[in-house]
RNA sequence: GUGGCCGUAGCUCAGCCCGGUUAGAGCGCCAGGUUGUGGCCCUGGAGGUCGGGGGUUCAAGUCCCCUCGGCCACCCCA
């Protein structure tokens, strides 16, 4: 351990690199967006799965030993057990490694909304935690489930009003149609060697196809009649990519075909797909990506198993609500404001009175000027003020305000102001009352 | 990991090039104008280690070096 420091710290402290705090009123739009995506694949049959945010690394380096999320971005450590750990990338492979250890009936139709974590240089839409939110579907190798996964992720992007959203799909076929073409892929690599940007050229051997979705002009140029995956497929390879291309026409998702996408992650087969944002002037417009991994579950010790899922940043979601204008937070909820200006009794009091009949209550705290706490109650966003005052107190009443409309203003018993309050707000619309 | 730009009030920024009295603005916050009533307006107030450390100088927010942090691009990905 570092020896701790000689002198008190004086520089406060701040969240560590490439990490951030959500708050109010954020925090409630990911409430929000977590709540729109939680209502959106329940709906069609996915479970929450709640798994541990650090596994063994073992459970991790199967997404490929060659990528850059294994051998360079992992949060990995040694525990006090000297077990090595690692703190999740990734949703798929942990609820992978969950159904092996628990084998559910299948289909076993998940979804989680979960940190991840990845040792990078954060930029806008990157960072070394994340969120994401995604489905995981394990134990069928059914096409028209890459659909319904697929589609999943469409509309829940329409659901909370992108419109600017591309879906890019492609094929890796069989997991022998990808070794297959990898090996193809090299051959013709190592043949243009001279022609291939430097940087890519490095990449031949241990990762040929990277240097597909290279963004180097040279390389690109040098490319241009490379071998396409799409057209070495096997007939199961193909059949299979058919039957996923018909099924999104005839639910009418649009999508490009793009032989060139490569994903980041070395287990997938069949469908791999990405969600491209056109909203997006930064360098990460990818806001949701997935794909099948028929071999993912055998590879973590399990019986061999179909599976395909996709994971979406909410972080990067966002930025494209903010782009588009859509999405913004919701306005804050309470209902009633207490302004108490006769010494605190009545808004501690009815505050708890209301809350206990299921109202949403605010009150301010200090003792604020009558002024102040009107202002305080306009910014919460409640309808209703109650007033109490010398006078109120006095008397043994509460002076209840209309804030919005008509300012309407009158007085109600002291031990009737709740009753009275909880049936103007069941005449307003958007009340929902939740008694304890 | 590589490269570029940038760190001044809670937030957004001016001041830095050409060093020199108590470091400014807008927004936000608090109070008052309106001795019991929000939004608009007016007035006042609080709030600053000028990211941190070192150096040059009679004098550093301003010049130099280091460092930390942020943003952007590469890389990679959500």
């Amino acid at each position: 351990m570092s020896e701790p420091p000689a002198t008190p710290r004086t520089e406060p402290f701040k969240a560590p690199v490439g990490t951030r705090d959500v708050l109010p009123p954020e925090s409630a739009r990911w409430q929000a967006l977590i709540a729109a995506f939680a209502t959106h694949v329940e709906r069609a049959g996915y479970g929450l799965v709640q798994s541990p945010m650090f596994e063994e690394i073992g459970v991790f380096t199967r997404m490929g030993e060659g990528t850059d999320v294994v051998r360079k971005e992992m949060y990995d450590f040694l525990d006090k057990g000297d077990r090595h750990l690692a703190l999740r990338p990734e949703g798929t492979a942990s609820v992978a490694r969950a159904f092996v250890q628990h084998r559910p009936p299948t289909p076993w139709k998940v979804w989680y909304a979960a940190p991840s974590f990845r040792y990078e240089r954060p930029q806008a839409g990157r960072y070394r935690q994340h969120h994401q939110l995604g489905v995981e579907a394990v134990g069928s190798a059914d096409p028209d489930l890459d659909v319904e996964v697929i589609a999943l992720l469409w509309d829940f992007y329409a659901a909370i009003g992108l419109r600017r959203v591309e879906l890019v799909l492609n094929s890796m076929g069989t997991a022998a149609d990808r070794r297959r073409y990898i090996d193809d892929i090299r051959s013709y690599l190592v043949g243009k060697l001279g022609e291939l940007d430097p940087t890519d050229a490095e990449k031949v051997e241990a990762h040929p196809m990277r240097v597909l979705d290279s963004k180097r002009p040279v390389t690109i140029a040098a490319i241009a009649d490379a071998p396409r995956i799409t057209d070495r497929l096997s007939d199961e390879g193909v059949a299979h990519f058919e039957r996923v291309q018909a099924g999104l026409r005839a639910v009418g998702i649009p999508f490009r075909l793009e032989p060139r996408l490569v994903r980041g992650l070395d287990y997938y087969t069949h469908t791999t797909f990405e969600m491209v944002s056109g909203a997006l002037d930064a360098a990460q417009s990818t806001i949701g990506g997935g794909g099948r991994y028929d071999g993912l579950v055998e590879s973590l010790g399990g019986p061999p198993t179909p599976g395909i899922g996709f994971g979406s940043g909410i972080e990067r979601v966002l930025l494209t609500c903010d782009a588009e204008g859509v999405f913004p937070a919701p306005p804050p909820r309470t209902e009633v404001y207490v302004v108490d200006t006769a010494g605190g009794d009545s808004a501690r009091d009815l505050t708890q009175q209301l809350r206990r009949a299921g109202i949403a209550a605010e009150r301010a705290f200090d003792g604020r000027s009558m002024k102040s706490q009107m202002k305080s109650a306009d910014r919460s966003g409640a309808g209703l003020v109650l007033i109490v005052g010398p006078d109120e107190l006095a008397a043994g009443t509460v002076t209840v305000r209309a804030m919005r409309g008509e300012r309407q203003q009158h007085h109600v018993e002291r031990a009737a102001v709740v009753a009275v309050v909880a049936e103007l707000l069941d005449a307003s619309p958007d009340h929902v009352a939740a008694p304890l």
